[in-house]
DNA sequence: ATACATACC
DNA sequence: AACTGGTATGTAT
């Protein structure tokens, strides 16, 4: 949302003469710390070191999946009646005025995003660190999950946000979301005051810069909202650009879309967004994943997947849980994702039966040369 | 209705 | 990109 507000990246209709433009995923400008950068030269150089790679092959064919998919939705707009048109305007209207009525301004709910996380993190524990350009990374990409950084970070902010709200949202390892209602009462003072002190107890405490945002639900809060495919779609095959198109379009989108997802744009359009404390959940899966240089080995495979089904049962045994259906997941050495599952008649948690049943659904898609393989259980 | 596969966040 | 886990959606049976 915050790129569809500000509206400064042009992401369709590049001129071919410079196809680096055309390429978003490996480098895109939009992050903060790019100023003083010659942003074209160095979209180029990334463009001209990736093009050919089995990763950027990959990502073209999702980028020509993305066209599709917006040249499928112009396709169904053209076909739309003048009475369809008339139809669904008027549905998209009442359903505005419906989620209207459940706008709830009594919240008051901060976001903290941490900055640069694990960069920061790292330079924590090897302060010689600082100053330089830095990436986490390793098998020559750049990735960025890092036990360390996990224990390390996460547990240096969280005793901050417990003082403000002791249920907060962790929303992943670097946000959080804080309902600060019962803070700023209290204590009679205001959300940027009580932003700025948990700002300040955070480095404080932690050494880490964190920003932080306020708004009366947690959308707003972020400034967050639609990602980068479903902006694309609503751009080029809309034209809709701010969240005042979003409502005003709201007759196309709830021609074309779901009823949940027309839902979803219209909430968007109207900045309305979570503001109660959701219940932690029980939890309905379990899994784990891992990633390799790309092989057709299949002694190598098989060794993996019992390492991973050894793994899989060890945590759903810690939890006391067990699970019917197993899904296997691969990644091919072309990047494709594949999942193959099989529910059983009893549920199974033992590394044995797991491996088991891995075992046989990897047989079947043998031989393929693989960069991850991946075990679920639910 | 259930199982399975995929996309997206 | 890595890894986790949830939801939504579409398809086949």
């Amino acid at each position: 949302m915050s790129k569809m507000v500000k509206s400064e990246s042009s992401s369709s209709d590049v001129p071919l003469s410079k196809p680096w433009q055309s390429y978003q995923t490996v480098y895109t400008n939009a992050k903060a710390g790019m100023d003083g950068v010659e942003k074209e030269k160095v979209q180029r150089i990334v463009y001209e070191m990736s093009k050919g790679s089995k990763y950027f092959e990959n990502e073209e064919r999702k980028e020509a999946l993305m066209r599709q998919r917006t040249d499928n939705m112009r396709e169904r707009l053209g076909k739309l009646s003048i009475t369809d048109i008339a139809h669904y305007q008027k549905i998209a209207e009442r359903r505005i005025t419906e989620l209207e009525a459940t706008r709830d301004l009594s919240r008051i709910w901060l976001h903290v995003d941490m900055d640069a996380f694990y960069a920061a993190v790292e330079t924590l524990s090897n302060p010689s660190l600082k100053g330089k350009p830095m990436a986490v990374g390793g098998m020559s990409m750049i990735s960025t999950a890092n036990y360390e950084a996990r224990r390390y970070g996460v547990r240096a902010a969280m005793p901050v946000f417990q003082r403000y709200d002791l249920n907060f949202i962790s929303a992943s390892l670097d946000e959080a979301y804080l309902d600060i209602t019962e803070v700023c009462r209290e204590r009679d003072v205001r959300s940027d005051e009580v932003a700025e002190e948990i700002r300040r107890s955070v480095f404080e405490e932690t050494g880490l810069i964190c920003s932080a945002g306020v708004g009366p639900n947690r959308l707003l809060a972020k400034i967050g909202g639609i990602g980068k495919v479903t902006e694309h779609i609503l751009r080029t095959a809309f034209e809709i650009d701010t969240c005042k198109d979003l409502l005003e379009k709201g007759g196309f989108l709830c021609a074309l879309f779901s009823p949940s997802s027309a839902d979803f744009f219209l909430s968007v359009g109207l900045g309305l967004g979570g503001t109660d404390t959701p219940q932690a959940r029980l939890r309905k899966s379990m899994s784990n994943e891992r990633t390799f240089s790309a092989t057709e080995d299949e002694a190598f495979l098989y060794q993996k997947l019992a390492e991973l089904s050894h793994i899989l049962s060890t945590d759903l045994q810690k939890e006391g849980l067990r699970g019917r259906t197993l899904t296997l997941k691969l990644k091919t050495a072309s990047f494709e994702v594949q999942t193959r599952a099989v529910t059983l008649p009893k549920c199974i948690c033992s590394s044995e039966d797991i491996l088991l049943h891995a075992k046989k659904l990897l047989k079947a898609e043998l031989p393929a040369s693989l960069r991850l393989i991946g075990s679920k259980a639910v």
